[in-house]
DNA sequence: CAATGCAGGTAAACC
DNA sequence: TGGTTTACCTGCATT
């Protein structure tokens, strides 16, 4: 795919982008247990599919264990799901929420994204800067920070911004590649969170999901 | 049908 | 000290 199309992909699909985005900035106003739940998810999303990763806090949300259940019995339920990895996972999940005051509270006050996403990496147990950027982006929180996962990188490969995709990505490695999303952003006149949405609509096949 | 590879990463161990 | 490897863990598609 060319710069062109890529252009001309996004002024497809702008509108649905543009809707997306107002979406996650609704996050903003949700009421706690919106926030948690979606923090949750985010911690289970690592080589796991959104599908069953979204499909098992609801349930954990619906039940009520998400917020009050024991680790073990959140660990079940990521395992009924497909969630890998459950049992860190619930480790996560119930860490965040014995920290949850102090989440909202950086949320609600660290106005500068970059700022608020060095907090939650260094605070929040399994979150790095992939989560953390993704998490922010899905309560209404983006400026310019990236959410570089496999599509992503791969796209950033297919454009030339990068020539490999490494196999960990160190934290410095990980700013590198950033500035160089930042740079193509730029370039082609495409904001960041536009080409996060789009990149995924293209390797994916279906939209943001 | 058994073996293999890999999936929206991160923490901890290892030099 | 900082880069690299390994454990976490199971389901599902591919061979």
């Amino acid at each position: 795919m060319t710069i062109e199309k890529l252009k001309k992909a996004h002024v497809a699909k702008k509108k649905v982008i543009e809707k997306r985005l107002r979406e996650f900035r609704k996050m903003r106003g949700r009421e706690d247990k919106a926030i948690f739940a979606e923090l949750a998810f985010c911690l289970c999303v690592p080589q796991t599919s959104a599908k069953k990763s979204w499909a098992a806090i609801t349930e954990l949300a619906n039940s009520g264990e998400l917020y009050r259940g024991k680790k073990n019995s959140i660990s079940n339920v990521l395992l009924k799901r497909g969630v890998r990895f459950h049992n860190n996972k619930a480790d996560w999940i119930t860490n965040a929420r014995k920290n949850f005051s102090n989440i909202k509270f950086a949320i609600k006050n660290l106005s500068d994204p970059h700022e608020l996403r060095e907090w939650l990496v260094k605070n929040v147990k399994g979150m790095g800067y992939k989560l953390a950027g993704q998490f922010m982006r899905n309560i209404g929180v983006y400026d310019k920070h990236t959410i570089l996962d496999v599509h992503i990188l791969k796209n950033l490969q297919r454009f030339g911004v990068i020539h490999g995709i490494p196999k960990t990505i160190s934290v410095k490695r990980y700013f590198e590649i950033e500035n160089k999303f930042i740079d193509f952003s730029r370039k082609v006149g495409i904001p960041i969170a536009h080409l996060d949405l789009l990149f995924w609509s293209n390797e994916t096949g279906e939209i943001f999901k």
